[in-house]
DNA sequence: TTGAAAGCGCTAACAC
DNA sequence: GTGTTAGCGCTTTCAA
């Protein structure tokens, strides 16, 4: 039960050969012949070796890591962001790291420094806002650093996002082409989730730039904020501004809660107020009525970002410095905003 | 834009000491004096010098990493699991190593390799249906191997879990004591998803236990299933056996699919049909009606999972090999079954 | 309380 | 096509 730390030394022993002729075959070297590759790793599997990435790691300096931080492996968007980022960094042997900075600066701090220890080779990063500390850290990384979904003002270095504010452009536009007036917001309330602050912002502009009151704003509580605070906003919602044609809710999740408290009071959606979401959960197009969204492509960001990673680390390619690479978002119409007669 | 690559050589030139003596201050060795450590990390930081883990790991022949495989990020449960293990493990000062085996025993295996190459100092499988080759790995790494989720019936070594089958005895008990006997299973098919398919065995088990016909078994497709599949299903189920009072779910998402299936024709749950689930996912308490399911207990199986580890790792403590931790599952009765009259 | 030497398991660089 | 030597950045061990 103890180790038994079968090493190169040991297969190279069996084999009657050197440690670097393992090490060759090990790393598909083509300089090494084929039959004796092939004898060697079938003398290191019947021994038991398991190549050791940790020494490997040391002497070449690469780990093979690429760190990814997330607010939160429980939201089905990141985490499909970061199932496409793993997908096609494997394919390029490349292992995601991954962290969770629970929506907090300081967490993620402590998260940053960890992960940095562990020499990864390029380091992702949902969000731009981060502690002074840990931008200088990540400056002074000397690795490709990529912020994702968000388009930060002022970048780290690369950039694969899309604009939150501009999202709820799209939602307010496609209200008030309905005829909707009185609509409010729930969520983005300063609780950590900047993409959720951002989409309120974005809110507040639009219904401004449509000469629209923005003011009817309604908190869902701190992130991360789910189905069961969007029904409990709706019924805040519901008694202090009954005259409310339309909600636009910062997450689909919300979203489905605010429309199950309709539901429970018999307020028909549409007909009675219409509800828009965001993030083109699943719940949105399995829901009664479905739930007009926003589409953000979370696997494409994913996807955008191991593919610049893979180029980033490629010392043949010379890719600029500070890529910003724009994903684009799709407004998905839906039963729960129909038009108005 | 080049690895700066400050080393404790540096800091310790800076410092005017030891490399050895920037070790300790870094590994908080009490042997150290207060002011030099003190000092010494103060300039470290100066310097930007990041503690370089592979290095010490080498040395060590400690990793710090647990290595955790689920079959999908993108699942609540699994991902509540992980986010219990992560944070209980962070306190011992370990890192998870996780990876995605897609359900597919031939990519658990090739996953397994990866993550042994890391020399993980534990490894965590949700499941307990490996191949051989990976049985045979798992039983030469020298390290505790926990199996999760299930309660194997040849364990490769500790197990956190319990028995899926039996949680379908606990559903279908309830089903019965309501009065139904036409009652119907959704999921669960020859798909990769041993839980759902010890599910699905389970209801069988409990169906012919009560003297009921079990023969109504219909398929959601390849794992993972979601609320699409599950309303596709439900559609298949009522177009061939519109007897059916009652249907239980491979899990709440396939549920809750089935449930809007139901509202689309305008029949009546619990009315006309009951509806049960597995996992308790947020939905199944939100949705109208709210949805029968089972509680597995996620975040619990995660933290047990993470304090065997611990005492596993810790020499003081000697645990007896072969640990089996059962997790209590419970049902919760809701709006989607009700009393019949 | 601090330092010097040796080495963890692998591979770059250079021989042969 | 294969082997030898040296060393990646730390820590164990022993000495002072």
């Amino acid at each position: 039960m103890q180790r038994p730390s079968v090493t190169m030394k040991d297969v190279a022993k069996a084999a009657k050969v050197s440690v670097m002729t393992v090490s060759r075959a090990f790393n598909a070297d083509k300089s090494v012949n084929a039959e004796s590759r092939k004898k060697i790793l079938a003398i290191a599997e019947s021994l038991g070796y398991v190549f050791d990435a940790t020494a490997a790691n040391l002497r070449t300096q690469k780990s093979g890591f690429v760190a990814v931080t997330i607010p939160s492996i429980n939201n089905a968007n990141f985490a499909a962001t970061v199932d496409a980022i793993s997908e096609r960094l494997a394919q390029a042997g490349l292992q995601v790291l991954l962290g969770y900075s629970g929506y907090a600066i300081d967490r993620e701090e402590e998260l940053i420094v960890q992960l940095l220890r562990r020499r990864p080779e390029a380091i992702v990063l949902t969000g731009g806002h981060h502690s002074p500390r840990a931008r200088r850290l990540l400056e002074n990384a000397g690795i490709p650093v990529i912020e994702i979904w968000e388009l930060p003002a002022d970048p780290l270095g690369h950039v694969v996002g899309f604009s939150n504010a501009q999202t709820m452009h799209g939602m307010v536009d496609h209200l008030v082409a309905l005829g909707h007036k009185n609509i409010c917001f729930v969520g983005g309330e300063e609780t950590g989730d900047q993409r959720g602050m951002d989409r309120r912002r974005g809110f507040i502009e639009a219904m401004t730039a449509h000469g629209l009151s923005p003011e009817h704003l309604f908190a869902a509580g701190p992130a991360p904020v789910s189905m069961r605070e969007g029904a409990l906003a709706m019924a805040k919602l519901l008694d202090s501004f009954p005259q409310a044609d339309a909600v636009v809710c910062v997450s689909d999740l919300i979203a489905f809660g605010a429309l199950s408290e309709c539901q429970r009071r018999g307020i028909g959606v549409p007909e009675d107020i219409a509800i828009g979401g965001f993030g083109a959960y699943e719940i949105a197009a399995v829901a009664h009525p479905t739930i007009t969204t926003i589409d953000p492509q979370p696997r494409e960001i994913g996807y955008r970002t191991a593919a610049l990673i893979i180029d980033l680390l490629d010392p043949a390619r010379d890719v600029a410095p500070r890529q910003r690479v724009e994903i684009d978002w799709r407004l998905l119409a839906a039963g729960s905003t129909s038009r108005r007669v």
